[in-house]
DNA sequence: GTAGGGTTAG
């Protein structure tokens, strides 16, 4: 480690100027600035070189700070509290914006710009401008770039290659490819930088095919790629799940001599992961001389997305030092595939810790998996837990905050993290919008979608699936149709298998169920099984069985093994009345050992999640909540209420058909559990893994009514807000 | 004496 036992300098007696540089560059000060390992070991520095006056001379001191701005253990903030450095020059300007760019705080570039135009007579040139685009990128502060784009023309800067390569990727990292491509096909004599930039953009920007054949227009136009093009490359593959390509990929590495680096050799590793290939990855991390956090965590985060949990954690205690990214790799991958208990486990043991603090990404985990399980009380506490951390709401942050209090049933609280936002993009205006129309609002999502239009949004796929979906809760046929038919003329998105999926439910649930079959017909891709499962829905609901046995055998071509179809289809043999081959279906569902997905209900009481499954008695409160139903059965027949029979065929096993199945129903179990427990003024919140029950929305309806309690049931569908009697769906589901 | 592009978690 370098010390401090240099001798005291001693300054020239002419005031010091750049033209003094290479003395400074040789004094053993400044060569000790680069030594420096700690922020006190820089403090010494700087009281030395204030002692000795060194600091005074603009590039001593610009040294001093860009170690400071640029040094691993981050000291921006103390290179912030050194004052103004004497007389800077363009030099030294360049110097502090660069390391303010690559800061925490990037925007302090801006702010030494400014200074930069009043306070020196020097106007920027081609140095200051990419650092000047890389804090806007690192911002993605689009208007911001934009005016230094215009600056660097009028600066006659307009075609430097370093320019137009930072703008290409400025662009890029604002997601606006257009633009990015726009600067790139502009650029005379393309380097290798700028088709790495565009081809990195094309991949963060969700378009790997682009990336890809931007490789091979590269290849065609003899640029050399190195070893920055195929990380991009890869994480195209990886973004395709393409195995096989990316395996082409590897192979092309090494016949053409690119240097394999650590990143290279974790681009590799992320797409084996990625697209399945366990062993792959793991022969080659076992052969890696060289390993840093990012290879443990792409292990640890690819372990754990394909489910194997227990060399996942096995990963993350061998690894060096468990950093938040590792946290949340965890917590991701058990939300992401529909655990969400677990994923709450580990992020309170998380909150335990002190090596590790829960960041943006690890707070959208922990809020998607309270949206999952329906616990407002856990959501609304992360919330708060922001405010109190002052985590400011970034577009990913607001669209979970949003996601979360609609699916866990406070709509009004998801519209004022709406309305509350600073900034909007597609995700948090379409999260929004598949709120207002999971609660039935259809009306004001398609509001929503307009004024979206009118704010310069572009909607994406996942905005018309949404937009789809909440015509289709509400029964817009003419507006969904419109929408759809806009969707690639007008707006330029391709409908995709989901919305023709969206768009056969709306009509076949209106009634029109040859419109659909229509529409089918003319779908230029193949229909998927979720379009043949909203057909076979819509024909159950008009007992059309014309198309039902078409699309149940289609369907079943798609999905052998779904239970849901064969239910369906025995379900409108039931409503016709061919009993023959009710049973019929029946016997080949025993024979081939299929099982329906157990109904299981939901609800948190205190901070509690009680899980309720069809004629449950195995919670300690079980005798008190079916003396419940049996008074809540009494108190509905004395007001004329006779149980539907005909829902016991929606969805329940053979076995499940009997007098008292109906009161058996899970969703059931967790109201009457909600009674017994919560206050009056709590409304109960209930969260079901199939489509609520017939029968479950009548008496739902009649217990809001005599009871005077408001009731909120998710279904995997949307949601039933029921309020003195009557259900927010308009019964129109 | 300063430049531009890259890998993990949403």
């Amino acid at each position: 480690m370098a010390t401090l036992s240099t001798p005291t300098l001693s300054l020239p007696p002419a005031s010091p100027t750049v033209n003094n540089d290479r003395y400074f560059a040789n004094h053993p000060t400044l060569l000790v600035i680069n030594e420096c390992i700690s922020t006190k070991c820089l403090k010494q520095v700087h009281a030395q070189m204030l002692r000795s006056g060194l600091f005074f001379d603009p590039f001593s001191a610009s040294k001093l700070i860009t170690a400071c701005a640029l040094s691993q253990f981050s000291s921006i903030d103390y290179a912030r509290q050194i004052p103004q450095i004497p007389q800077p020059n363009l030099y030294t300007w360049n110097i502090l914006i660069r390391a303010h760019a690559s800061s925490r705080d990037p925007s302090q570039s801006f702010i030494l710009f400014l200074r930069m135009l009043h306070e020196c007579e020097h106007f920027p040139d081609k140095f200051t401008f990419p650092f000047l685009i890389k804090a806007a990128s690192e911002l993605q502060a689009l208007r911001v770039g934009r005016v230094f784009h215009g600056m660097a023309i009028k600066a006659s800067l307009g075609s430097d290659i370093f320019v137009l390569n930072s703008l290409v990727h400025f662009y890029g990292s604002c997601g606006d490819l257009d633009l990015a491509y726009g600067v790139f096909v502009k650029i005379l004599q393309k380097d290798v930088v700028s088709w790495n930039s565009m081809i990195t953009a094309f991949v963060q920007g969700g378009c790997p095919e682009e990336a890809l054949a931007l490789f091979r227009t590269m290849e065609k136009e003899d640029v050399k790629p190195n070893d920055v093009t195929m990380v991009g490359v890869l994480s195209a593959c990886s973004k395709k799940l393409d195995l096989g390509f990316g395996r082409w990929v590897c192979g092309y590495i090494e016949r053409n001599d690119i240097s394999v680096n650590l990143t290279l050799s974790n681009a590799m590793l992320d797409m084996y992961m990625k697209c399945g290939s366990i062993e792959d990855a793991k022969s080659l991390f076992d052969k890696m001389p060289e390993r840093d956090i990012f290879s443990w965590t792409t292990m640890l985060d690819g372990y754990a997305k394909l489910g194997e949990y227990e060399e996942a954690r096995h990963i993350f205690y061998k690894m060096p030092r468990q950093d938040i990214a590792a946290w949340n790799a965890l917590i991701s991958a058990y939300e992401q595939n529909g655990k969400p208990k677990e994923a709450l486990a580990i992020f309170r043991e998380l909150q335990l810790r002190k090596d590790a603090k829960p960041d943006e990404v690890t707070l959208v985990c922990a809020l998607s998996a309270s949206a999952q399980l329906g616990d407002m009380d856990l959501g609304r506490w992360i919330h708060m837990y922001m405010k109190k951390q002052g985590i400011k709401l970034n577009c990913h942050l607001t669209t979970s905050l949003i996601d979360m209090y609609a699916k866990c049933g406070d709509l009004e609280k998801a519209l004022e993290v709406f309305h509350s936002a600073e900034r909007n993009d597609v995700f948090v205006w379409s999260a929004m919008i598949a709120g207002l129309g999971m609660h039935g609002c259809g009306g004001a999502a398609l509001d929503l979608f307009w004024k979206m239009l009118e704010a310069k949004v572009k909607p994406n796929a996942v905005t018309f699936t949404n937009v789809l979906c909440a015509c289709s809760h509400t029964g817009l046929v003419d507006e969904g149709r419109a929408i759809f038919d806009q969707m690639e003329p007008v707006h330029g998105v391709v409908p995709g298998d989901k919305h023709y999926a969206c768009l056969v439910d709306i009509l076949g649930r209106s009634g029109l169920v040859g419109e659909a079959v229509e529409l089918i017909k003319r779908m230029p891709i193949l229909p998927t099984a979720s379009v043949w499962g909203a057909l076979l829905g819509a024909c159950r609901l008009h007992g059309n069985l014309e198309f039902a046995e078409h699309a149940c055998s289609r369907l079943l071509e798609l999905e052998p093994r779904n239970h849901g179809a064969y239910v369906l289809l025995s379900n409108i043999y039931a409503k016709t009345g061919s009993w023959d081959r009710v049973s019929g279906i029946r016997k080949l569902m025993r024979d081939s050992g299929l099982k329906k997905e157990p109904g299981c209900s939901s609800i948190a009481v205190n901070g509690i999640v009680h899980e309720f499954l069809a004629g449950d008695n195995s919670h300690p409160l079980s005798r008190e909540i079916y003396s419940k139903l049996d008074e809540i059965a009494a108190t509905l027949k004395s007001i004329g209420y006779v149980p539907n029979k005909s829902h016991l065929l929606q969805l329940v096993e053979e076995e499940d058909i009997q007098e008292h199945a109906l009161s058996l129903h899970s969703e059931k179990l967790a109201i009457a559990f909600g009674l017994i427990s919560m206050v009056p003024s709590q409304p109960i919140r209930v969260v079901k893994n199939l489509r609520v029950c017939g029968d479950c929305h009548t008496v739902a309806k009649l217990i809001s009514r005599v009871y005077n309690r408001e009731i909120f049931l998710r279904d995997c569908y949307r949601f039933h807000h029921f309020r003195g009697g009557h259900c927010s769906c308009m019964d129109y589901w």
